[in-house]
DNA sequence: CTGAAAGCGCTAACAG
DNA sequence: CTGTTAGCGCTTTCAG
């Protein structure tokens, strides 16, 4: 089923064809309903491969992001689904599970479409990452991080300057025997500055972390309970808890208040990313909002504008997070 | 930056170019080198849209979902990542978000492509989508529901069955003041399939839904909270709560033990999905698991046995939910 | 407003 | 083991 089909079908040349298909140009109505209703006769689908090969256009924008399980990527994916809705550009998701390896060859697959754009989760990739992506002469967007060198455009917080805030507010609520709680992740480069940032700032007040736990696999909720038991067992005179997202922070949250310990008098709790279902827990959760959503709108109009000619010089956009105090960090209510 | 491009840096015709390249045929070791550093050399990156077309052979799946909010989606979607990972295929995503429209839309435009295999959530689509799947001469694999006339192979649970398999084991602990919290979505076939099962096993026990809450938009556990709230308000005498999903099974729950109120003496809950949160509760939620990643593991089977030419016949596979009794619907314990 | 010709960058199919 | 010849199905470009 071509084209050719539907111009002899319609007894219209292919070319008119193509252009009525794709609103091109000037055809008259008569035409225009006689390719149309051959085309729907014979059920034809275009071929894109075909188009696309010719126009050296393709309307496919990579989305490349290390995980589907946490939830800050898909909220990511949508809002650049949301921007892109509005354009005839369509997501199309690579997934790297925070391997480099894994990460080059999605890359590679990618580039390899040639798309209108690659939206890529983080500013770290290996040699070889960057090499394609900068050789490209594809748009290039990374999102959520923006401390380091980007190819291209960049939107994102910076995980250091996050982590600073955090400690600062931490420490100005008077809370300084401080546990952390993280993911056993070495290649998740954000939480790694986050860390780097937060320590940097106690340091600068003479503290350190007194401990910390990390965990990897099951469910995140279960690990924040086992961790938090785990640490204020070793660690009885803890007075917060710095969990490296909002869902071990919620598993500690719920353990510490069946054990009646009192929440943020003895002890203060934080999470990180401000996700949606820390709303219904049993108390609020202080974490900081990255607005994801946001970021994914961002970056995909940065796509956009490029696909359609609209800009073309490189952009950098910093996304200020926001601190949740929710119930569980403002120790001294005025 | 073409195969021709690389041929000429190499001195090798760009047959061979390509066949060292897609590792196809016999190459000398000499020529191999020779071809392999000058693409190296040049950041050659192949054009699948040009070898796509030629061979007519993509290697993408289009994987069709309703939503990425729900986590259910992106754990079918690993499922299926999980086994084109050991392929040369590649997954791309496409969201509809429930609407018929989009579908449509998002269907035509996978098909435009000429995909190894569609696989697409629901066995419900409009005649204009059931049409192009059937008229495509791609392989399809409706997924998650199998109650209705698949257009080609099919893998999931029965929705049907699963409400009235539910409905039992609640009626057989004794619990017959049922109240039901759902989500306000009339295009959700597979809920509204759970509910019809669940009230026809009612039915035969002379029993009906006492009463019911909707709800859209906003954080699930917290509208699992207020519903719960609501419906046992206005329904002191409720025994049970079913829920069609954990998030608001899980917010009914942390509300009830909040109340004091016994679980699951005086009233049982249980929830749907069998998602991996439940486990970090204060109590185990009572709830159906669905097999998501298992699913979407052999939907891409199929694909993938279709694409290598390994099998050609439609496939039917209807997985098993499993009851999970957790803590709260085991009335009466041995 | 419509059509004819010439590729887009690669690979299938055949020769050697 | 290597090269040549034709396209794949569409769109660009240029003429009417």
């Amino acid at each position: 089923m071509t084209l050719r089909d539907v111009s002899e079908a319609s007894g219209v040349s292919e070319m008119t064809v193509s252009r009525v298909l794709r609103n091109r140009g000037d055809v008259s109505d008569a035409t225009r309903e006689k390719v149309l209703s051959a085309a729907r006769e014979l059920g034809y689908v275009p071929n894109k491969i075909a188009g696309a090969l010719a126009s050296s256009r393709v309307n496919l924008v990579a989305v490349v992001i290390p995980s589907l399980s946490n939830m800050v990527f898909p909220e990511v994916l949508s809002g650049v689904t949301s921007v892109l809705d509005r354009t005839d550009l369509q997501p199309v998701v690579g997934v790297t599970n925070y391997r480099p390896d894994r990460e080059e060859k999605v890359i590679y697959e990618m580039l390899s479409w040639r798309p209108s754009g690659i939206i890529v989760a983080g500013i770290e990739h290996n040699d070889a990452c960057r090499k394609m992506l900068a050789g490209s002469d594809v748009p290039i967007v990374e999102i959520m991080d923006i401390d380091g060198e980007p190819v291209d455009s960049v939107v994102g917080i910076s995980h250091r300057r996050a982590g600073r805030m955090m400690a600062q507010a931490i420490l100005e609520q008077g809370f300084e025997r401080i546990g952390f709680l993280g993911t056993q992740m070495p290649l998740d480069h954000r939480a790694r500055k986050r860390f780097e940032g937060f320590t940097e700032t106690m340091a600068k007040s003479g503290l350190e972390i007194v401990d910390q736990e990390f965990y990897a696999g099951g469910s995140a909720l279960k690990k924040g309970r086992e961790m938090t038991e785990a640490i204020l067992g070793r660690n009885e005179d803890l007075d917060f808890l710095y969990c490296s997202n909002d869902m071990i922070g919620a598993g500690g949250l719920l353990w510490c208040l069946e054990q009646g310990i009192d929440i943020p008098g003895k002890l203060g709790i934080a999470g990180f990313n401000g996700t949606e279902f820390l709303d219904g827990l049993p108390r609020r959760l202080a974490t900081m909002d990255t607005k994801r959503f946001e970021t994914g709108q961002r970056a995909a109009e940065i796509v956009a504008a490029r696909a359609d000619g609209t800009s073309t010089e490189p952009v950098r956009i910093e996304i200020a997070p926001a601190i949740d105090f929710g119930d569980t960090l403002q120790r001294y209510k005025p």
